[in-house]
DNA sequence: CCGCATCCGTTTCGATACTG
DNA sequence: CAGTATCGAAACGGATGCGG
């Protein structure tokens, strides 16, 4: 395994060694979603083969970014988790997630999808600046069953959980137009004409919806 | 080509697609740095093949991150620039950079520097919050003749300019060590007893400098 | 020279099979 | 379940060539 990738005196090559294979980014992805196994990680990373995953698995540990702990013998298991070098890239990949956001839409046939990656996008992409204050209950109906989260404006900015508590409106949607409507890249309008989505409650909460996200700065100078 | 690396509903999915490939992320900074032509890249590249570079900004140009312009006939050049939303990837780059400054020491046998590259760190390592309102003129020596950077504390935080007027102090050391205290990995009485640099004038910058900086989130939350 | 396209040896990846 | 072994396919790195 050549370990040096780049022969350059210079953070970002030196971080692009690390999490600029393949895969990496997101091995971190689910493992900032919460600890795993390995074969947890090879069924979410659908399409990764064990070999490359026990690499990149490898090097990663070995950068410090992720840490293995074997669980009580009941559980005779490996989980895999970040540690807090890994855990430090946490905002590097919201910004990152925020930015590629533009890219998500249109889907492509046979996609995959997670309700954990929803909940990151939307986590991510929530204004930090005032947003109106909104409470808006997401029912988002994927391939395999359905999931709710809950999304919250306020002086304090966006804020996404997955508690169930009552809201002024749900919003039934797919992923895809939940994400399109997020990105503003749909609008409430043509979302309801299409039939994509349907509102429960206030109909205004729909069209607050995309004032309560921001994707990476297409010319706002975001705080850094 | 494959265009579709990853089967996934994800926006950091998506962002791996586009930047996740060896070398792009170099290219950009590279790129963000000012525009280039094929063979300044090439050579500040040192090791990408022609073929790589060519395929890398075809694709970065496809997906809208880079722009081709060729000059007029006088200078009948080709220069890539990043456009819009190439350039909407500073801050990701930034705290990328930040992170992965933990990783630069130790320095490796024959590794490339660039002022360039020295620059974009300090800047990108600079406290957003209120440090000491020093002033800090860098002279750094490396293999190819020596540059200056300056560097100023005050209640907007660091800022880092290459504009030469009169500081506190000068502080002349190599690459290595400027990075070292930096990051912190180097003290600055360390420094001083092993001769890797020399202050002139004001002795107590030295000691003020690394808190003029810092890098990725260890436990800090950034904002954001 | 500059911006590539082509050829070719080496490395990495992906799919499957196999082992403790 | 957690990986290692194997092997064909794809990507990469280096050299060369060619049109503008």
């Amino acid at each position: 395994m050549a370990d040096f990738r780049y022969s350059q005196f210079c953070a970002l090559a030196r971080a692009a060694e690390v999490v600029g294979e393949r895969w990496t980014l997101l091995i971190l992805r689910e493992l900032l979603l919460g600890a795993k196994r390995f074969s947890d990680l090879r069924e979410r990373l659908d399409g990764i083969s064990a070999s490359v995953l026990s690499k990149r698995l490898a090097r990663l540990q070995g950068r410090g970014l992720v840490t293995a702990r074997t669980l009580e013998p009941p559980l005779a298991a490996t989980v895999y988790e970040l540690s807090d070098t890994g855990r430090a890239l946490a905002p590097t990949l919201h910004h990152l997630l925020r930015w590629g956001a533009r890219f998500l839409r249109p889907g492509r046939p046979r996609e995959r999808v997670e309700a954990d990656w929803l909940r990151l996008a939307l986590a991510a992409c929530g204004r930090r600046t005032p947003t109106p204050a909104r409470s808006i209950l997401l029912r988002i109906r994927g391939q395999r069953g359905e999931f709710l989260l809950r999304v919250t404006g306020g002086a304090g900015g966006t804020t996404v959980t997955d508690r169930l508590e009552p809201a002024e409106a749900t919003v039934v949607a797919d992923p895809q137009t939940v994400m399109g409507l997020m990105t503003g890249a749909l609008s409430a309008q043509a979302a309801l004409r299409e039939g994509r989505v349907r509102v429960e409650g206030d109909p205004a909460a729909l069209e607050a919806f995309p004032a309560l996200f921001e994707i990476g700065g297409t010319g706002e100078s975001s705080p850094d």
